[in-house]
DNA sequence: CTATACCCTATTAATAAAATAGGTATATTA
DNA sequence: TAATATACCTATTTTATTAATAGGGTATAG
């Protein structure tokens, strides 16, 4: 499986936040409720999306996460890959191997590569949050 | 990681015998050499492809593998997925989910996972014996 | 004072990937 | 017919990764 929940989690996440943070700042315990994730797990999770600059954390009572950024500019191949590292669908496209240079399918792995990273670029948060996805595309 | 050393192994498995079988059938033994993997593991690899009709066996002396198709009529998603199982991006298009019906990234991941289809069907083995996927697409 | 984010380390549980070990069946050859 | 080489089969082990749990703590804002 190539996403892992590290990935699905993160974009359940910003969703989350994103379709209730008009009642101020979200806590990670609510979050947690409705999506059925543990606290502690999401507490893992939200700390990349706070470093990559994606979620604002304020402490203290009223405190929670807030977007850092409009749902646009959310790429999601960029959330997808802060939370799980590289998406490469082989191995051989992060670490190298030795046959390289004559791997008659290295090829087919780099465009896979390719076109799995096209289709991620084409989407944003804000195309979730609206639905776009339903048609399997992005509307653009 | 999308693909595991099943997928990867097997493709590279598949090209070497229909590189060298004018020689005759192939020997599980000179493959694991030529392509440095164990003997024992290329075993049960090639019981997949044998069950799937991809190579023919032929046991005792002389004996070895052959192809058992045209390497035009080898589609490499069809391969893959005899080998490693669905190729789904993620485990819910496998499994479900109870939040299906309502899940905002679904679509994202319906989508994805038409696209990884889509791309693995455009090769064959003969486009991977042609190099032609050298430009990250088959010739067609 | 309290509620929240934020930080740290460790442990476990579950699953999957990768490989190994040892045996059986069958075809060819001497 | 015996020896040999090969495919074929079943089971086990090892290693790595994912996914989560557990439990502590510190910083900060209301």
């Amino acid at each position: 499986m190539m996403i892992s929940t590290k990935g699905r989690y993160s974009l359940r996440l910003l969703v989350d936040v994103a379709e209730n943070q008009r009642e101020g700042y979200i806590r990670l315990r609510d979050v947690a409720r409705r999506q059925g994730i543990s606290e502690k797990y999401l507490e893992i999770i939200v700390r990349t999306l706070v470093q990559e600059d994606y979620l604002t954390g304020v402490r203290g009572k009223g405190g929670g996460y807030r977007l850092s950024r409009d749902p646009e500019d959310c790429n999601i191949r960029q959330v997808l890959e802060a939370a799980e590292g590289p998406l490469a669908p082989v191995v051989c496209l992060e670490n190298g191997c030795p046959r390289m240079e004559r791997c008659p399918t290295l090829p087919l792995w780099q465009g896979l590569d390719q076109v799995i990273a096209a289709y991620l670029d084409g989407f944003t948060l804000a195309d979730l949050l609206q639905g776009a996805g339903e048609t399997g595309a992005p509307m653009g």
